[in-house]
DNA sequence: ACTGTAGCAATACAAGTGACTTGCAAAAAG
DNA sequence: CTTTTTGCAAGTCACTTGTATTGCTACAGT
């Protein structure tokens, strides 16, 4: 065999140069021969490494997944002590602003993939998965927050979670518009928390 | 001159064509053959009404969004009496869920232009006009509600419209997605409402 | 009756698209 | 050294895209 190059690393580089282009000009924007001049290879060499445009799509949904959770978890685990319900959920609604230049591509890479999602069945069911996932994540903590007394006990974890990712969903959409700058869209979503969690001292 | 036409309501068939294809396929994905084929008309045709596929967009938008305020409107006035802040914003936000088959594909055709909007200048600056005409509405109905006791008086109707329009918007992007039924989105609105609108009384 | 023009159809066109095929260089395996 | 397989480049394929062009028909104005 010829130089041993390592598949994965390569499909990462070829769904990085994606993933810019996918957050300037649309998913769809993106031509296989766009994205392999923006990754500095051929179309050629592109096409060793993904058969189809579908399978190329498909990891780059898959990494930019993988990356996100990554981003949360050590985000979370970078929090100093066993941190609270509250302070875990505002990392993680944090995270899933576009409040940097980096995030906010990786939010427009999210919407062109939910906008696919919306016209194909397949990318649905696998972004449902995800989104029920999360959720569940955010039901927890705030179970978590009412078990200690933070939260109001008439609060429906799971209710309040859909309404924390809906709400943070539409805000990153607002900020992306810019209808918010960042430090507004952070702020509203603090505002959200405050009525979650405020309520129980009184 | 030959048979006289109406021309502008050529063009909102035109435009009745192209939701109908975009609210499917996307609105990139809706090609001029495509929509003259939906229309039942010739691509020639088509491009006397239409000088370039711009011009049918920008209009095809300009029209849904007078048929969206029109819709809002009527739904309100049909409301018995003088409506309280509360009822109204249920009925404007309601109105902006994919509650039934034909508000799904009016979502999905929104959609489909807030990611343009996410790309170009222009049809942002445009919808972000929108979007704050909205917001200030909404945030006038909050006004209303404190003023009339049904609200907090510490809401600041400003960042409470934010967070409702967010919040809609981002409920709609869930019922899309087959997250909620249409019933568990209203119900989440319907939630947030009480929230908003029940501290007062304690 | 003649003419100009609105309404429309058909076709052509250049620029892209994704997928596929071929060919070859390089390096590991024998 | 020879063989074999991987990595990659270049070109080709059929096809779709938005736009431009051409030409015909029917009717209003004169």
């Amino acid at each position: 065999m010829p130089k041993r190059v390592d598949h994965e690393e390569r499909r990462r580089l070829i769904a990085g140069a994606l993933w810019r282009l996918a957050a300037e000009r649309g998913l769809e924007g993106a031509s296989l021969r766009d994205v392999a001049a923006e990754a500095g290879i051929s179309l050629g060499q592109l096409q060793h490494y993904f058969t189809s445009k579908d399978e190329m799509l498909g990891f780059a949904l898959e990494h930019i997944g993988q990356l996100a959770e990554g981003r949360i978890r050590a985000r979370i685990e970078a929090l100093p002590g066993e941190p609270t319900p509250r302070t875990v959920l505002r990392e993680t609604l944090a995270e899933m602003l576009p409040l940097d230049e980096n995030s906010r591509i990786g939010q427009r890479v999210q919407i062109a993939y939910f906008v696919r999602a919306l016209y194909d069945e397949r990318p649905r069911t696998h972004a449902r998965e995800g989104s029920r996932a999360l959720r569940d994540f955010l039901a927890g903590q705030v179970a978590r927050g009412v078990e200690r007394g933070e939260v109001p006990a008439d609060r429906d974890p799971g209710c309040e979670a859909s309404l924390l990712m809906a709400l943070v969903e539409g805000v990153s959409g607002h900020t992306l518009m810019e209808l918010h700058t960042p430090e507004e869209a952070m702020a509203l979503i603090d505002l959200h928390l405050e009525r979650l969690f405020g309520g129980a001292a009184a």
